[in-house]
DNA sequence: AATTCATTCAACCGCAAAGGA
DNA sequence: ATCCTTTGCGGTTGAATGAAT
């Protein structure tokens, strides 16, 4: 059976308020403060529930609610925040005064979370979207690339499908994927120099040495992402660099502070883990129009 | 100008926690 | 310890609005 709705006695007012029931409602309250909100609604002479006096007073009558636009500052908070705390709302809103956290919710729903799929972010862990991995060797099959490639040079061909993937909405088709393979440059004018065998230890980001045979009978192979070992791949002589990580860690900031502050030679890595991504210009070599900077 | 489709956000619903009897 | 009421929270809905066709 369960406890009835609040509101479902007959005739109680449901939907948007009018102005005249929103005065009533700020003129009872900031007189006499809103005490017990179940019996507010009558001795405010409303005619709705307690609980949609509560709603429309704390998410919008309020006196202290901002109405203005959320600010790019508001923005990095509520990303950070976010990362750390997950949809609670409430906590976040703690945290910005004068905002709702029904507001928070909505502009999470409408703007940041679509912004942060846009850039190939999980807006959940706020990491790159390495489910989208999953349908690479599928891709790679459909694309018609294999047996042109030599096993060393898997890892180029995955970083670069990995840059595509990480630009790209929830959904893949062919369509897309035939409209990106053209932007590549040939394979023959890729850096596919291997790196020192012994500094870059197997499977780095894609199996280092597997047939095309072993790579398409296992579809549901999961791909490790090696930190140092990508980034050796890259640049021989490159080390994981904390600062970098640290400045990554509000992820807002990371692609953006990646594009700013870091050039080839840089230290950078991609990670799983980490969530940091390579410099523009490492792309540069994958593709001839490379995609990346300036996403946020 | 009319219609359809997409987006926004105020408001609602149901569940859970808190607190009092 | 248990029950009941109140309040708070997060997910979802749907009317209003804007954009595209």
């Amino acid at each position: 059976m369960g406890r009835p709705p609040c509101c479902d006695e007959s005739g109680i007012k449901k939907g948007p308020w009018t102005p005249e029931e929103d005065q009533k409602l700020i003129q009872y309250i900031q007189k006499n403060g809103h005490g017990s909100w179940r019996a507010l609604p009558k001795l405010a002479g409303l005619n709705r529930c307690g609980k949609s006096c509560r709603l429309r007073w704390t998410n919008y009558l309020r006196p202290d609610i901002k109405r203005a636009k959320f600010s790019p500052e508001e923005e990095q908070t509520i990303l950070h925040l976010h990362s750390i705390l997950g949809n609670k709302w409430s906590a976040i809103a703690t945290h910005l005064p004068g905002r709702t956290d029904n507001e928070i919710k909505n502009f999470w729903n409408t703007h940041l979370k679509k912004k942060l799929i846009r850039i190939g972010v999980d807006p959940m862990t706020h990491h790159p979207r390495m489910d989208l991995l999953a349908t690479l060797p599928q891709l790679l099959c459909l694309a018609g690339l294999t047996g042109i490639m030599e096993p060393r040079a898997w890892d180029d061909h995955a970083a670069r499908f990995l840059q595509y993937l990480l630009q790209s909405p929830a959904t893949i088709n062919m369509s897309n994927f035939s409209s990106i393979t053209p932007k590549m440059k040939p394979i023959s004018s890729m850096n596919t120099q291997a790196p020192d065998t012994a500094s870059v230890p197997s499977p780095g980001l894609f199996p280092a040495a597997i047939s095309n045979a072993e790579f398409y009978g296992v579809p549901e192979m999961s791909f490790g992402f090696h930190q140092q070992p990508l980034g050796n791949y890259i640049k021989q002589d490159s080390t994981c660099n904390d600062e970098l990580e640290a400045a990554m860690s509000t992820p807002s900031a990371l692609l953006r502070d990646a594009d700013r502050s870091l050039g080839k030679g840089d230290n950078c890595s991609i990670s799983s883990n980490a969530g940091s991504v390579l410099p523009p210009s490492f792309w540069s070599e994958f593709f001839d129009d490379p995609l990346v900077p300036g996403l946020i």
